[in-house]
DNA sequence: AGGGTGACCCGCT
DNA sequence: CAGCGGGCCACCC
């Protein structure tokens, strides 16, 4: 299928993040094209959180967790059975991060 | 068409 | 180092 908006686009980037990692939503918006709008990629992901976008595995630039539409407790939750551990809803970037190319 | 919202980020205090 | 405010972008009503 094609890509006809701002947000299908930021599903497949999210969809590139293999099990394990984690990415940002800065990053996401900059794989997009969007360096500023990573407010925007938050939104998107809150809108469409389908199974198929691993939509748990993007947290803040700075570590945290951020937030979730089923609740951040939920993401974390999620994130350690994908192997990623999470300390006060924060997460090593310096080990998880996935970077986009 | 315009205004308000949100899973954010950066800078200043 | 932590907290507060403003700025930015895309989507929905």
């Amino acid at each position: 299928m094609f890509i006809r908006s701002f947000q299908d686009l930021v599903f497949a980037k999210t969809k590139l993040i293999p099990c394990g990692k984690v990415s940002t939503y800065k990053l996401l918006a900059k794989a997009v094209g969007r360096p500023r709008a990573a407010r925007a990629v938050g939104n998107a992901l809150n809108k469409n959180c389908n199974a198929k976008v691993p939509c748990h595995r993007v947290v803040r630039s700075d570590g945290k967790v951020g937030g979730f539409r089923d609740g951040t407790a939920a993401k974390i939750k999620i994130l350690q059975k994908e192997g990623v551990e999470a300390v006060k809803e924060k997460v090593s970037l310096k080990k998880y991060l996935y970077k986009f190319r």
